[in-house]
DNA sequence: GTAAGGTCTGTAGCAACTACAGACTCAAGG
DNA sequence: CCTTGAGTCTGTAGTTGCTACAGACCTTAC
């Protein structure tokens, strides 16, 4: 294809971009930050991934999906790195996360009940009192 | 106390920090941006606010709990403003926020489903495979 | 061999804050 | 009356987590 030889080595950052769906300079910053390894160059400097980073940008995006902050992915990332990671401190991890989650869920059901019932009013002529105040406010 | 003559007028600005939780400097950046009104000075220049502005500022403030960008909270405070709009406008708007808040609600399912479903992989025992982070570099 | 396009670096921008620095104000204690 | 210490004022710079250049360099296809 266009790049034979350096496709036999692995993937180059565009290549590496597309694998993930991941933003092209935001492998860069991964990289800046410490959570994506210095990857080996070609001669001229360009970058050069493998599978191994595919894995583990993706294990990245997938935990910022969720929700996870950088430092909570850190974390997460440090745990796999160190080798010493135990089940029940990542079990413990997520759940604690699930817990924020939920709690989350919860508030905007009760904000999506205010709005509904200020739609609901909002039908007629007159410019209604408004739910949402009481709903955000509380 | 220390300042008699300002609190019986009002709050000042920490004083209004105090009593949402919100940083002291914020304040100042919402009022830059023109989502909490220019409030009146004292002679010497400084901010005088009473509850509308504590409840205002609470409003915000749970709005970004919820993940609310500045710009639809604007839209959620033009709402309670009110004022000027018909009761078709408000509607279209409550309309707007609703859907944008049942998005954000199916969103956070989703991401409690997923960490349910990997929390409950894992027995929480000390072994160093770990199902989660397994099924998060899946 | 040259043009198109990919990559490199550093830097600047974005949202939404957060934290100074340096000047000013104010109430209380001596 | 003066000092002291805390609070406030302004503008600006730093933060997080990206995202988007600019200008130079490298590679590939024709």
């Amino acid at each position: 294809m266009q790049n034979r030889r350096l496709s036999e080595r692995g993937y180059r950052r565009a290549d590496l971009a597309k694998a993930t769906g991941c933003n092209l300079e935001t492998i860069r910053y991964y990289e800046k930050v410490g959570m994506m390894p210095d990857p080996p160059r070609t001669a001229a400097g360009y970058r050069i991934y493998d599978k191994s980073h595919v894995s583990r940008l993706r294990f990245i995006m997938r935990g910022r999906d969720l929700g996870f902050t950088i430092e909570e992915i850190r974390g997460l990332l440090d745990l796999v790195d160190g080798g010493t990671q135990t089940c029940a401190e990542v079990k413990e991890r997520t759940e604690r996360h699930l817990a924020s989650v939920r709690a989350k869920i919860a508030d905007l059901r009760r904000i999506e009940r205010a709005l509904a019932t200020t739609s609901s009013l909002c039908s007629g002529e007159d410019v209604p009192e408004c739910p949402i105040l009481d709903a955000l406010a509380a």
